[in-house]
DNA sequence: TAGATTGTTAATCGATTAACAATC
DNA sequence: TAGATTGTTAATCGATTAACAATC
């Protein structure tokens, strides 16, 4: 069983979540070490460029595989290859969005996605209006075309960028659809079944985050960074 | 001398960062459970509604003060206010927006924002194209005007929604404009003076996330939830 | 070789959960 | 009163950091 990691074993050391996290903070940094034709790296500089310990580095590393030489370090490109399978952006993800108002138009022309292999493939909207017309050349479908859609195009993601209020049915939809994962943007908590990945973003909230911090700094001057 | 973990005391139980951002989630969950016009609600049903147990809902809680009433549980309306009071949202926040493309335009109009007290009062971009048009009713000021408007217009935080190239660049302009804090959706590594807040959102990141997530799924059929 | 740096084990630290007296 | 539910202390669990032998 080897590097078995996950899955099967079960007595395996478990991975934080956190850890997951950062595995694309380092993909983000390696990339760019890449652009400027670093070869090899540091745990102790990646640590440094993304503000954490060196030995967190190795230990998250760690929990996917060994990647590094001692005396070395790890390198760039193979490193970079390594997380893009841990993370299985190694390949192409189909994907459908849902709701293409202001939210959905930015996220449509979005270069973070393409980029890292988030192929966004079908356009849905509730709107009788909208549904018919072309955006970034590409169709607008009614929401019931989804599950025939998902099917032939074999989609396997979708983008939620409704209106708070219809999120929890475009959500059910999509679960019937059988889609894989959401990435949901609408500001609301979503219920979905066990077999589907949820990953949600709350912009305001976000915002209110900020808030807090701004609040605490300016009370108590308080130097706790991050 | 007492390492200032808050503010004055020293001895106080230290609030972990994790609870801030379930503050928010709380804070969510309330202003919905207030349109629906209930009253009160206990630490046992916040925590079913977003997957926490109750333990985690009143310790929480008790970090920031005693809100709720044995018994009883809290008072919506109530509690409501006093999370807003904490996270600094019971008053509005000036925000400049930097970056008027797509994404920026989209934030522009998200109503997530405005309804939580934060209100974009000025924009700016650093494309002459752009400069002196509006959008929104709103002018698009250059760059180098921010300084001056931060000072005349008290404005107190940013939305960078920016290209990752000019982003570090822009950062550096707001933070000697003395912006108070800024939220990033640059996928980038920011590096901030220690007096100025940062909260960083990656889209891209998230994707990641969900990638992984689904492929976990499929290949171990772990159900760790989540 | 000497110097650098990994992967990993053990030690520390922090966060979550359980349990329960206090109280409405 | 009896029932419900809080705030808080103690127990558990998980994640981070430190230290170091192995190795290039």
């Amino acid at each position: 069983m080897s590097k078995g990691k996950d899955s099967a074993g079960g007595s395996e050391a478990t991975t934080p979540k956190a850890a997951v996290g950062r595995v694309s903070l380092y993909l983000r940094q390696l990339e760019s070490l890449l652009k400027v034709g670093q070869e090899t790296v540091s745990s102790t500089q990646l640590g440094a460029a993304l503000d954490i310990t060196d030995a967190q580095v190795r230990k998250d590393l760690a929990y996917f595989g060994q990647f590094g030489y001692p005396g070395i370090g790890y390198r760039v490109a193979e490193l970079r290859e390594a997380l893009r399978g841990v993370l299985g952006t190694n390949r192409t993800w189909k994907v459908a969005l849902i709701g293409v108002g202001n939210l959905g138009r930015a996220l449509l022309g979005y270069r973070g996605f393409a980029n890292r292999g988030f192929v966004i493939e079908a356009l849905f909207d509730s709107d009788p209006r909208l549904v018919g017309q072309k955006v970034h050349g590409k169709e607008i479908h009614p929401l019931d075309a989804l599950p025939t859609l998902v099917r032939e195009r074999k989609l396997q993601l979708a983008v939620l960028a409704v209106p708070p209020e219809s999120a929890q049915s475009v959500c059910d939809l999509v679960a019937s659809a059988r889609i894989e994962g959401i990435l949901n943007f609408a500001p609301v908590q979503l219920k979905v079944p066990e077999d589907l990945c949820l990953v949600s973003v709350d912009m305001g909230l976000q915002f209110e985050q900020l808030a807090f911090q701004v609040s605490q700094r300016r009370a108590g001057g308080a130097q706790e960074p991050r």
